[in-house]
RNA sequence: GCGGGUGUGGUGGAAUGGUAGACGCGACAGACUCAAACUCUGUUUCCGAAAGGAGUGUCGGUUCGAGUCCGACCACCCGCACCA
């Protein structure tokens, strides 16, 4: 009897599937195509169990696509710019780019052992030259239709080690390596116009039918459509130039209720005021702290009062202190806003706190006014009475309150309604190297202007070191010194490089064509796009999401793609984060030191390095390169074999859940493996003659047709497992004959091809099947063998299980009715009560109410 | 702080508003074995000897019937625009 030896076999069929070209994807006009993609991993070194549970659910479905008939396209590439590359060469000398394409070669060895069905001759990673020269190109159409442009915006600023700091490299306020307290400073950088499609980018939402509900209500709530009133206050003792005061509120119904105007720090009065020590001091108080919004948000709210004092719209002699507040933000509405203590929480804590007058507009239905203690804010589509409307008090909602309030600004000539997006432009320059530089130069004369196509690609120079603070783009004069592509005078690059999440936004589009001199070949997009299905973590929902669909629009409009691919994804799933415990010390500034969890001795004590280093563990979050909470995949491939990787990733949790990764269980798989591996052997060499249990075992068989390919098309992979363990214990107790079982053992083999595939065509081979299971059509389950003649129908008495009858599946209701009412238990429990209801569902379940 | 999600046995999880716990892990018992491993068979939500009762984070509601729908709360997770 042989064994199942999974390193043999694994590496056996994967080269029968490469001689074999399977998997290559080829334009077909004859078959309906189905391109499915997972998102594209960071090439970081070592693949980990996210990455393989990501792929193999790609390949799941891959497999059975092509099964089914489809010309299928399954690629794969590298997201290759960005930080980390840098910080390694910053920490342990050497180049980004030998570390990058050497984790690359790395990561691919790893990833290759798992079988997976993709067609490697596609593959680039976003920093080869070959590719992001092309989006350079993009970058210059772009730049021709007025989609891009400069603007100054804020940065996380480490006055240390003078440099721009990502906000990851911000740790409670300070720079991650100076330690220093991070401040925000304005540079001047550039923009791509993602707000002019903000209303098209939110409508295209409902069409995305097989997008998950909450990416699409998180998109929507990001894009954040509001419709408010933009008003003027008039000022007094404002600077020159400032005779008003522009605001936009999205509740002009409580304008009655304004207690104080609010201005950013950022606002062009604040900064007008900074020659006033005292502004300068507070504005530069304000200016520390990091950029996200949540610091922004959950900093303490501190207001400075300006002295100057604005007329209310409704009432000129009504006047209001102008103060500036931290919490205002600058790239929202106009900067600037109205504060009504009464129904904004922000407003009350600061209203509180500097003793500002806190009047309500108006109370619950029903309710006296009365001291608050805290914002009355109910939903806009809740009736409220009014006490201080704009226009006449009385009982009515939130929202005909504010349509009421623009009305009569409109009326009266104060204010517009208008419409606006929290949506703001997607700010791509990056002050680093290890990104795709921006076409343009500099130019004394003719200022900002775009590098020649024909000089394309603007190259990375190699020659750059790591060991000063900063862009070593900056530094490096033969690189940035060149002529102007219009004058010709001596000029400087633009020493910005792109947001990766630029590279990441139209990849899907170059596996078209990936070796074309064009960003795209357009009979290629035309047949392959668009993406039929995307699968990616959730982690993705709003920022990679929302800007690969506008840049599919972009791409549209400068003619690189079909117009059918201006939405790219038709279908998204997002799969759960695989999560472990973190482990961490702490170096001598108190900040934190990661460890791999393969460096972690666990004890009941707790935990330890190996030199006996005690650790603190933190609780299980998503696996991540920086926290070092990674899981190498590796060593089960060594142990059990890609197919014990693939089957227990896919076993157990469903797929768009979070998943604990534990170590426990991986042998389990192995072992089922291997008890497949037996049955087909032993099946293989049996001549046991027809059975009366032969017809019993194709209904399971046409059962598991059934539940496994509904598990696939469904994203339930787990239930796909669930009943082939099922088949298989029906399979292995059948007391069938040789050729029912050999028949079965076939089907087994087709349906866990996706899954196992290396197994699945070893299985195959011993039991007969033609050719590779890879190639054979999807079984289909024979309708007659699904039917059941019996059902067996639970008995509830109110609405508590208590029988169950067995009966012909098509019985009248009333039939069920006296069957059941005759039921011995029935009768027990009913024990001469009458019969106030009786209900059945047909098929399903009995209920007697009494 | 804002937005989104999740919560079911010892454990991963299953359940178109219709028998809660499928399937797997672990545990326990048995068979095989000189013995062990492997393998095979069975038991396994909790309380209870049983009859029966309780039970899907907490509290309330809708319904003949709620893990599922609605409301409030608690806990945890994800995102928040320079991590990818």
């Amino acid at each position: 009897m042989s064994r199942y030896e999974p390193g043999q076999i694994e590496a056996k069929w994967q080269e029968a599937w490469d001689k074999a070209g399977v998997f290559t994807a080829t334009r077909d006009a004859a078959r309906p195509k189905y391109y499915v993609l997972e998102m594209f991993p960071y090439p970081s070194g070592r693949i980990h169990m996210g990455h393989v549970r990501n792929y193999t659910m790609g390949d799941v479905v891959a497999r059975y696509k092509s099964s089914c008939g489809f010309s299928v396209l399954h690629p794969m590439g590298w997201d290759a710019f960005g930080m980390p590359a840098e910080n390694a060469a910053m920490e342990r000398g050497g180049h980004p780019k030998d570390w990058t394409y050497g984790n690359i070669a790395d990561m691919r060895g790893q990833m290759k052992p798992l079988g997976l069905s993709i067609d490697w001759s596609r593959e680039f990673a976003t920093c080869d030259p070959e590719y992001y020269g092309q989006q350079q190109a993009m970058f210059l159409d772009m730049m021709d239709k007025g989609l891009i442009y400069r603007k100054a915006a804020v940065v996380n600023w480490d006055p240390v080690d003078m440099t721009v700091l990502a906000n990851e490299q911000v740790e409670n306020g300070r720079g991650w390596r100076s330690g220093a307290l991070v401040e925000r400073r304005e540079l001047t950088q550039w923009f791509f116009k993602i707000s002019d499609y903000a209303e098209d980018l939110l409508e295209a939402l409902d069409g995305l039918k097989d997008w998950p509900e909450k990416v699409r209500l998180m998109q929507a709530n990001w894009i954040g459509k509001s419709r408010g009133l933009q008003f003027a206050f008039e000022t007094i003792g404002a600077p020159d130039g400032f005779e008003k005061l522009e605001c936009y509120t999205t509740r002009p119904d409580t304008l009655m209720g304004a207690a104080f105007a609010g201005i950013s720090p950022d606002h062009p009065i604040a900064k007008a005021l900074e020659s006033d020590p005292k502004v300068a001091a507070f504005l530069a108080q304000c200016r520390l702290g990091g950029t996200t919004a949540e610091a922004l948000e959950t900093a303490e709210k501190i207001g400075f009062d300006t002295g100057i004092r604005v007329k209310h719209p409704l009432n000129p002699d009504w006047e209001l202190p102008v103060w500036i507040a931290n919490f205002i933000l600058m790239d929202y509405g106009t900067g600037a806003i109205f504060g009504c203590p009464a129904h904004d929480q922000r407003d009350f804590e600061f209203a509180t706190k500097y003793g500002l007058p806190i009047n309500p507009v108006f109370v619950a239905e029903g309710a006296a006014e009365a001291p608050l203690t805290e914002a009355f804010i109910p939903m806009k589509s809740e009736r409220v009475q009014y006490v201080r409307a704009l226009d006449g008090n009385r009982v009515m909602t939130g929202d005909e309150g504010v349509a009421q309030a623009i009305a009569l600004a409109e009326a009266r000539g104060f204010g517009q309604g208008v419409t606006k997006f929290r949506l703001r432009d997607w700010g791509i320059s990056r002050q680093r190297y290890w990104g795709c530089p921006i076409p343009v130069v500099h130019c004394a004369t003719c200022g900002v202007v775009p590098e020649k196509k024909e000089n394309l690609p603007v190259e990375l120079p190699y020659d750059v070191s790591f060991d000063k603070p900063g862009n070593p783009l900056d530094r490096h004069p033969t690189w940035r010194d060149v002529a102007c592509p219009k004058c010709g005078a001596a000029a400087k690059r633009e020493t910005d490089t792109m947001d990766t999440f630029v590279d990441s936004s139209w990849y899907y589009a170059r596996f078209t064509a990936p070796r074309a001199t064009t960003p795209t070949v357009a009979e290629d997009a035309a047949y392959w796009m668009n993406v039929d299905q995307y699968i990616g973590g959730i982690e993705h929902a709003i920022l990679h999401l929302l800007y690969s669909r506008f840049f599919a629009r972009a791409m549209n409009e400068t003619g690189h793609l079909p117009e059918k691919a201006r939405e790219p994804f038709n279908a998204l799933f997002t799969q759960g984060m695989v999560t472990h415990e973190i482990y961490l010390t702490r170096d001598a500034n108190g900040r934190a030191v990661y460890h791999l969890p393969e460096d972690i001795i666990r004890s009941e004590a707790g935990a330890t390095l190996k030199d006996g280093t005690v650790v603190e563990v933190i609780p299980s979050a998503k696996m991540s390169k920086s926290k070092k909470n990674v899981v190498d995949p590796m060593n089960i491939i060594a142990d059990f074999g890609a197919d014990t990787a693939r089957w227990f990733v896919m076993s157990d949790s469903p797929p768009e859940r979070d998943v604990e990764w534990t170590s426990s269980g991986a042998e389990a798989t192995a072992k089922h493996l291997g008890r497949v591996w037996r049955l087909a052997d032993e099946i293989s060499r049996d001549t046991t003659a027809p059975t009366d249990e032969d017809q019993a075992l194709a209904r399971a068989a046409a059962r598991a047709i059934v539940d496994v390919t509904y598990g696939i098309e469904n994203f339930a992979f787990n239930k796909s497992v669930a009943a082939l363990y099922g088949f298989t214990n029906t399979l292995a107790k059948a007391k069938a004959g040789a050729e029912a079982r050999k028949s079965a053992m076939r089907i087994m083999a087709q349906l866990m091809s996706p899954m196992v595939p290396h197994l699945a065509e070893e299985v195959w081979a011993m039991l007969g099947g033609e050719g590779l299971v890879a190639r054979a059509p999807w079984p289909k389950a024979d309708p007659a063998l699904l039917v059941e003649d019996s059902v067996t129908l639970p008995i509830q008495i109110n609405g508590k299980r208590r029988a169950e009858i067995s009966v012909p599946k098509d019985m009248p209701a009333s039939e069920v009715e006296k069957i059941a009412l005759a039921n011995e238990d029935v009768i027990k429990f009913l024990a001469g009560q009458p019969v106030k209801k009786f209900i059945v569902v047909p098929g399903r379940i009995i209920n007697v109410v009494v």
